[in-house]
DNA sequence: GTGAAAGCGCTAACAC
DNA sequence: GTGTTAGCGCTTTCAC
């Protein structure tokens, strides 16, 4: 087996020391480093030799100052342990990374407070961009961190503002109509909605989905059959619990977030309730990748990799194109992946 | 509601421009916003309050460049959205982020050529430190990379090197001898196991344990009832297959990752085993945000909040002291988590 | 207490 | 073709 010292073959030198060895000057090395015209072939292969023996590094910092680019992408997310948002995540470093830049991952776990610390922290660090899915109730306190010199993309979330951004969003309001229709030509009436917070685009339009669904049906609505939750799964347990209790003849359920639909699910089990027997369930968000949940869910599924590449191809635009760049919302599309956890009544 | 101009109100000033602004110097204007001494306070409540005005925010490339440090660490991931990882990087991401540090993320794919990409670009960049799972077959060219002024702390997978470097890890040999164990003591005889790569230490050392397990029972090992897979579910449900065509006697199975398990149990149902009432089953690293699947799954589970607290811990140890912080590798126990996915025999 | 000067490592405009 | 110079924004001696 080899020997190694720790710490292996990087001189860490610089343009100027490389210079001096070869009685050359900064500029000339760094026209080589950059492959730049005007340079004799003859210095440039020496340079170039030298550049392998002392195995020579650019320093970014250094190019940073000068150029005032960081190649630096700040990505804040509530929860990266989330099946959704590790998913678009996953594609944003590898297409980002795949146009020269880094990620910095910020996990805000749901606070929004940090949402502003982040911010600060990165714009001090000269960050090229950030993509942000937000949970802050306040934009003015985030949108105060924007100038011209930072490209932004919000995705998932949208700050509820007057000011026009780039977004990449799913289309909420449709993934949810297309939920409910899927009950209601199942042949359900009473169908209940764990919805979230309303303060959230995301909360909020995919009440408004399942509404619209409820009037084509021509069914009438509810607020007995409407709970509010706050995407997580104690709030779904809760909500579950509250909405059977007050509707012992509702056959259906659509909760608008992954965990809300598994605290519903224990719920009504809880309660002796059998899915799909009893009561059928729709889900939003619902990864399995297992594939061994039981019942196998229905469930709403965001297309996270045309989010991601559409997020990614629009922060670059914005961040090349600062001044000129058009702010736009694109709306994608859902899928409504069927499981069996929902049955005709 | 409020109407913004895109952009708020960042002005990016300099130091030299406030101190400008002031009639004073560059230095002066430093030395008040570093909380410095020697600055006479009527000078400094006329900086502050010009800091205030303009809101300036010290420039971090600059400072960087002068201080030869980012607070920057790179966390090297095989895959951001496999729940033990993700798990780990939350960690990770408060613990350091409280620290100071940024992280940036780097997801390799499970492919080792990313691994010496990634540590290329992010020396250039004057990361302080990485963090990092690699799956690199080849030791020599990661080393390569590590000089003095990096700190560097492995986790989950170890290179296969002899060097001393610093690690923290899950005991696989005392995981797996625990899993095989608790099968032993159930009074399973005809033990499978779907190991992975043994050039891997993760896929090597499970195997050892396994073994240990079996000899500690008086229970010959035989090399039928050994398949060697890749952590992936593919591999896991050919190895199932294969296990079970080999060992039709086969009372039950030890897989030694997630995505394996879940590729086992598939195997095993469409060979219409029940679980586990026709065959047992032991999994490793085996998380259920969910907590639906079904059966629930018996599985090691490893420490993953401390394994990331003690990463942290070590990786800025490993920073401040570059020259002497003695290298060491820390293993942590596992624990074995009990689901129904076995029964006594 | 404050300023002047130098320099982190690199690039680019301008000279020669 | 190559060198000289200046400067990105900041910090830190060293003078005064």
């Amino acid at each position: 087996m080899t020997y190694y010292a720790f710490g292996g073959f990087r001189l860490s030198s610089t343009l100027k020391e490389i210079a001096k060895e070869l009685g050359l000057t900064a500029s000339t090395v760094s026209r080589v480093v950059n492959s730049k015209e005007y340079v004799k072939p003859e210095t440039r292969k020496l340079v170039l030799k030298a550049l392998e023996k002392y195995n020579y590094m650019p320093n970014q910092t250094a190019r940073n100052l000068r150029s005032k680019k960081t190649n630096m992408i700040a990505v804040i997310v509530p929860d990266i342990s989330e099946g959704f948002i590790s998913n678009i995540v996953k594609v944003l470093e590898h297409v980002l990374g795949e146009s020269g830049y880094s990620i910095i991952l910020c996990d805000t776990n749901e606070e929004p407070e940090k949402e502003e610390q982040y911010l600060n922290i990165l714009l001090q660090k000269q960050i090229d961009g950030v993509i942000i899915a937000t949970v802050s109730k306040k934009p003015d306190a985030i949108f105060k961190y924007f100038d011209k010199n930072l490209g932004v993309v919000f995705f998932d979330n949208l700050p509820n503002i007057n000011v026009s951004f780039d977004a990449v969003i799913t289309d909420n309001v449709k993934s949810s109509n297309m939920a409910v229709n899927y009950l209601c030509d199942l042949g359900h009436k009473k169908i209940g909605i764990i919805a979230a917070k309303q303060d959230e685009t995301t909360g909020f339009e995919r009440l408004i989905g399942y509404k619209k669904a409820l009037t084509d049906h021509e069914i009438e609505i509810s607020d007995n059959l409407i709970a509010i939750g706050d995407f997580k799964e104690q709030s779904g347990y809760d909500c579950m619990k509250t909405l059977m209790n007050r509707n012992p003849d509702m056959t259906a359920v659509y909760a608008v977030s992954s965990k809300m639909t598994f605290g519903a699910i224990k719920a009504a089990q809880e309660n002796g309730k059998k899915i799909p027997d009893d009561i059928s369930i729709v889900g939003f968000d619902v990864h399995d990748p297992s594939g061994l949940i039981c019942p196998c869910i229905t469930t709403i599924i965001q297309d996270e990799v045309n989010i991601a590449k559409l997020v990614s191809e629009n922060i670059i635009k914005g961040i090349a194109d600062k001044e000129n760049s058009v702010k736009k919302k694109i709306l994608l599309e859902a899928n409504l992946v069927i499981g069996n956890s929902c049955r005709a009544i």
